[in-house]
DNA sequence: TTCAGAGTGTGATATTTATCACAAATTTTT
DNA sequence: AAAAATTTGTGATAAATATCACACTCTGAA
């Protein structure tokens, strides 16, 4: 059976066995039960994790102590504090596991090193992090353009199986209305 | 004197000035009055303009037709409709002149070529499109937990220059606030 | 200079959303 | 299984914002 994280590169850039276990060798295994943190707010983020079975939110707290969600993770999704991995400097953000977590990752060294042996994954990478700006330039666009009904709409169509997974008070906060307004978005 | 171009390019990559040339060599220049556009939404965005003099806006129009600010731009920006330009597919949004520019673009075709004879390059535009993710993950950020006031007390203060050349209704649009609200901002 | 259009401020009112409060349902832990 | 903690729905009220309306200012074109 292919590993998961070679269909998922091969989404973007075709490898061959030889290749993929190069760059797995790359990679180290984790396991997070619930409630457990990848990254806490004034680390550095030294690790990209990639998902291969669990979900996890990043999220940060503004100065009145509200829960601010900025991105939800679940199976084969890349997470980490993409601008404190970026800069390596403090981050301000942090990534729990909202389930039990069987993670992947690539430390900051590695990802540096392995950028520069193989040209291959330069290239996956920016156009990772091409992709990743254009799905925040939607986001933005929707939350300028979009109702938050809609905007809730949108996301349930989206992500179906997140509804399932994640508390609606969460889906609030990344949204960015209270839970009780989501809650009334039904009636 | 050094071509502005050069000195944006090297406040991330060292340059000669024989491979400035050549990258110089990839672009054209082109003039353009107020109210001109560079880009329509339907068609595909097959340049990507650095501006040397000037003031443009990116929006779009919801289904009401009410207008939302995606991006301002201003010298030693970049500006294209990102999403279109790396996808070559329709474009949303409309890139308009806010006062007469001069600008530089480069075609699609160019920037691939460039991409791929000049590693410097590649490595180039792969640290703006980190960088630009960077900045609409903290535009994000900023849209889920400052207020309307915060908003545009940070803004005036990382864009000063802004506020003298651009309408305050537009501003407004760009906020995701209706142009009373601002208004009454100040008082 | 005049005139049309765009930009701006402000009042009145409607709409949306947040906040506080509490009870019921659900999940987790012991 | 019982107890504790979390999640959810909903009512009442307050706060923020949108919308509509109108007057005033400013700018650029004729």
């Amino acid at each position: 059976m292919t590993h998961p994280l070679k269909k998922h590169i091969e989404e973007i850039i075709k490898l061959t066995d030889e290749e993929f276990e190069f760059i797995l060798s790359h990679f180290e295994t984790t396991n997070k039960r619930k409630h457990q943190y990848l990254l806490q707010d004034g680390e550095i983020a030294n690790k990209e994790y990639w998902i291969v079975k669990g979900c996890l939110k990043s999220y940060f707290f503004d100065e009145n102590g509200k829960e601010h969600i900025l991105q939800f993770g679940m199976e084969n999704w890349w997470i980490t504090d993409y601008e404190s991995f970026v800069k390596q400097s403090k981050s301000k953000i942090n990534i729990d596991c909202i389930e039990d977590c069987e993670l992947l990752y690539i430390t900051f060294e590695n990802r540096e090193k392995l950028t520069k042996e193989m040209h291959k994954m330069e290239r996956f990478w920016a156009k990772k992090s091409k992709f990743g700006r254009i799905a925040l330039q939607n986001r933005i666009l929707s939350l300028l353009k979009n109702s938050t009904k809609e905007r809730y709409e949108l996301l349930l169509k989206q992500y179906p199986k997140l509804f399932h997974r994640v508390p609606k008070k969460l889906i609030a906060s990344y949204l960015g209305v209270s839970r009780e307004t989501l809650s009334r978005l039904n009636s």
